[in-house]
DNA sequence: TGTACATCAGTGAACGCGCGTTCACTGATGTAC
DNA sequence: TGTACATCAGTGAACGCGCGTTCACTGATGTAC
């Protein structure tokens, strides 16, 4: 940590914080290279010892939200168990407490516009995070009779769509378009009524 | 329409629709206004004609989507009466439709940025349309027995969101993040699943 | 412990570029008489 | 129908700016002997 003299120590992490700052603060539009370097202390030029370019900096600060987002459900997950529905519903609710508490991650993950497929660490760091989810919710579904039985994958693709809806019509500071409701009920009573929906929960709650 | 010599005619709305295209094909960071005065067939200069800048242009796209937003969810709304559900299930596939279809407009409207109240004309369209949503879900909403019924404004929101949740996950050829199912199954099992959990439909479709 | 040396992280100056915006202007258009 | 004139949409040149990136360089660091 820290300056040790002329050279960083920890420039190339430094840097990634100081996109991170940016882009909150800014847009990932907004994020540029040169005031990353500025805010670490350093030239611009530095940033290519570390960094392929600007590009780079925004797909090196979406990885590691992808692998904080995947530890991060996880841990919601494995907190839930053995109940495939606490689990499962522990595993929502971390997901809109992500993006609250890691918005740069969450902003250069969702909205940067940078492809998940721009390099294999990235797709692998993605597909955990995806893959947690799509556990929770095929654990869950075994609790649905077989024939009425959604594919796992659809049933994992609507509480994320829900969640990532949640996300960037209410819970961001979305000017102008404040929530009627605080984005966490809004998200907790959503998925509730699905998951009656599918038979889940009980009409008066209950399992 | 077409040039009439010297004066362009309809240079306005020429430019906005340069301005939609660039946004789809670049993005919104990725759209300029010189571009987009070139596309037109003019020089930089004259976009001051008729804008006050960069960001009054993708304003001005956006407060355009928003109106065609509301026309189109208002003609879904209508079309489905007097059924309430039947209503409800076309304001649904309306949005999505919409995404489809005008996809600068949702851009411009969703992802650039620009604040709903930036004016009076934008705020306005874009609260036409989001009371539509919600006169749908409202009335929809009588037919749940007020003990368990959610406010209007939250059931709307719901669907609101995992509508967003679905374009901007799904139907975006968001590279890398294919969907396993089409955008428009997936939001049509999704609503059906919510509205059951509601106890709008029986377990088995029907009413 | 001291010296010579290889490494390589960060410097500082420079580049070419395209951006948004301004300005005084020009000349096509429509209107009044 | 013809002429004079006011309007104002679009021109073209220019501006200052900050961007991403490159390059030869320098000097701190760690290591071998």
């Amino acid at each position: 940590m820290g300056k040790r003299g002329y050279h960083h120590g920890n420039l190339r992490q430094a840097l990634v914080e100081a996109a991170l700052d940016l882009i909150v603060a800014r847009g990932p539009a907004g994020f540029t290279v040169s005031e990353a370097a500025k805010q670490a202390g350093v030239t611009p030029a530095a940033v290519y010892r570390h960094f392929d370019g600007r590009e780079d900096m925004i797909a090196e600060s979406a990885r590691q939200g992808y692998a904080i987002f995947a530890d991060v459900m996880q841990y919601a997950y494995d907190s839930g168990q053995p109940s495939a529905l606490a689990a499962f519903e522990a595993t929502g609710r971390a997901y809109l407490a992500f993006a609250r508490k890691y918005p740069g991650h969450y902003i250069a993950m969702f909205e940067s516009g940078i492809s998940v497929n721009r390099s294999p660490e990235l797709a692998a760091a993605a597909g955990r995070a995806r893959d947690v989810l799509e556990r929770a919710a095929r654990d869950l579904s075994q609790h649905i009779p077989e024939a009425r039985r959604p594919p796992a994958a659809m049933f994992s693709a609507h509480i994320w769509a829900m969640s990532h809806g949640v996300v960037e019509l209410f819970a961001r500071n979305s000017p102008g378009r404040a929530s009627p409701f605080p984005a966490e009920d809004l998200l907790e009573t959503g998925i509730g009524i699905y998951l009656r929906g599918l038979g889940l929960i009980g009409p008066d709650d209950g399992t």
